[in-house]
DNA sequence: GTGAAAGCGCTAACAT
DNA sequence: ATGTTAGCGCTTTCAC
């Protein structure tokens, strides 16, 4: 494995001068028109002449002209691309979520600009500010910050706003959710249910809106069951919902902890990080600890155990966050919407001794509503 | 689990009219002071008296003046955004490098334009052209299309660019990479050794270097243990390294090649995919078939069963590439650089039925070169 | 069908 | 310390 190190260099083709960018002034010149005449066989083909216009075509790819976006702009052309802002790009719920996004907007002509904020607000702040300064088309995004007053301010000043798995709770934006509270209900329920009377909750900070809903969530499961929520779900807050907090929080979780039967965590990457943990600490899933996620990630059915988790319409939000965006955007005199979906547990070997593990709510309809 | 619709309407706060943008004109007015003095207050605050700054800020403030990019580039200044072209969004292996260059990017101001090609070719010229409409800092890219052309052609318009898990094979270009061939060798000779003596390669489009070369790795194994090649590794090409893909391939691949003992994917995503195949299939990895995958994403060793991989140094690849675009476009009189990884064999039991699965390279170092 | 010219919002050089 | 002004590269009337 100790390779020599490479060497290799590869002379620059380019001489070290900076090199100008051609501008439409440039092409007219060549082609021997006016400028105006070059803006319009770029926006206006069909009122040229054919002969010039291939002149001025041959013009543009001698030269190398791409026309530029900020000047375009500043002449009242709109924006192309949309802000895109969440909380984890390695967090594959984010990533299916941008899919949607991306396949709906793509057709329009749309590029979208993508910012992890990595849960910081104060990123947040940074990224949004920069997106208005792009004068992007849209904004849509899963906050890091708690409160709302900013993005309502931003779509105010005319940059359509839609959040992402977050509702607006009375504020003027649009939004496109899962019921959170529920999902994090059905996780509970069903630990609950398995005879479970004590789970830890590994959860992510109180300032992620999911993080506090799927808790309720796990209370009111509690409560239902005639138990007290402080004592039935003992929780465990990590900074962050990564595989490596997941990892980090179990050992914690085992010192604290000593007896635990089951775990039920914010989302599937900690759970991860939780069987990790619990495989490290040479502790059997689901013999002597259950284990339940949140999110349904493509790799959760086959990890080691089967992950129990509770699924979400990933891409569907994408999808319905860009059409939502690209109907306030078409028009300004637009109601805003809450478009929202129902999470459903999807029951595996993590937390269940039973031989055949089997899909509980497989042939449930997943239902999608909206006002 | 039928939930009635939920109806919730949100009032619109801003009325229909389309807000106009406020301008650096209107702040000035408001501050009764010139354009200038707003302009310096943004870009050179200590030129301005403390007094008039205040009363201008406040003026900002009470506007919501959000500074445009398009008029400040257009008067020359640089452009914060740099265009990141990738193959697919959904995989963990691309995120992580995105997470490494936006961790080196994000210190210095820039913002990323993360485009998703999805491996197709079309796609990303549409992509890259958008970019450099956008005038962009600079653009890292995993190219989809073979030929390198397009791109020498943009670094020479003069937005610098960097390779990303791509060789710039003698062209004007920076680059990072990891020895696929090597990557593909390791793979291939790992199962070989296992006494395994046909192998089926289910591999993605020619048209992704990646591919290639870790056929060719493959190969070179075979032959290096006096194998004809041909035989040795049966090819199996499926259109996109997805999940999906790896699922689907499996049951032609089961169809077609009857005894079979081995599978070797070009990604973890594949992998994953014949995984799940395998699983449906009834087939048990590895006691009937091995299984080795690619990249050593987060969920590979967690897998059910653990999946031997090929590991890059992922998050590194994108902080390298980061490093050489900066570099790149901090002085024009460059040298372009190929910097380059080893990649590391990962066993685990999804290749071998040994009771103790363990990291086989554990302790090698993985050694970064360059010239 | 083509050209001339105004101006988008801003920065920077120059005046005051 | 602040104001004035000339463009940056383009689109878009409006003449010709």
């Amino acid at each position: 494995m100790s390779n020599p190190p490479l060497r290799r260099r590869v002379s620059p083709a380019i001489p070290p001068a900076a090199p100008r960018r051609v501008t439409i002034r440039e092409v007219a010149d060549l082609a021997r028109v006016s400028i105006g005449t070059v803006s319009n066989v770029l926006n206006n083909p069909f009122l040229v002449a054919p002969v010039t216009r291939e002149r001025v075509l041959g013009a543009i790819a001698e030269t190398g002209f791409v026309r530029s976006t900020a000047a375009h702009q500043l002449r009242g052309g709109k924006s192309r691309s949309i802000g895109v802002v969440i909380l984890d790009v390695a967090n594959p719920f984010f990533t299916e979520m941008v899919r949607g996004a991306e396949q709906a907007l793509r057709d329009e002509g749309y590029v979208l600009v993508l910012c992890s904020t990595d849960e910081s607000a104060e990123r947040e702040r940074h990224y949004l500010r920069l997106l208005e300064e792009q004068r992007v088309a849209g904004v849509l995004i899963t906050p890091a910050e708690r409160e709302l007053d900013a993005l309502v301010a931003l779509a105010g000043r005319g940059i359509p706003t839609v959040l992402l798995d977050r509702e607006a709770g009375g504020h003027a934006l649009c939004s496109v959710t899962v019921d959170d509270v529920r999902g994090g209900e059905l996780a509970a329920a069903h630990l609950f249910e398995l005879g479970h009377r004590r789970i830890a909750f590994v959860n992510g900070p109180s300032s992620i809106r999911q993080c506090v809903d799927r808790r309720r969530g796990a209370r009111r499961a509690a409560r239902q069951l005639g138990l007290v929520p402080d004592e039935a779900v003992v929780e465990l807050t990590v900074p962050a919902l990564t595989i490596e907090h997941g990892e980090q929080g179990t050992e914690r979780l085992l010192q604290v902890t000593p007896r635990l039967d089951a775990v039920m965590c914010a989302n599937d990457l900690l759970a991860l990080g939780v069987l990790r943990g619990l495989a490290t600490a040479g502790i059997k899933v689901p013999d002597e600890i259950a284990v339940v996620g949140y999110d349904d990630v493509a790799f959760a059915s086959m990890l080691s155990p089967a992950l129990t988790s509770v699924r979400q319409p990933k891409f569907e939000l994408g999808v319905a966050a860009a059409e939502l965006l690209l109907e306030e955007s078409r028009s300004h005199a637009h109601e805003h919407r809450e478009v929202r979906y129902e999470p459903e547990l999807v029951v595996r070997a993590s937390s269940q001794a039973a031989p055949h593990p089997r899909t509980a709510a497989a042939s449930s309809a997943r239902r999608r509503t909206q006002s």
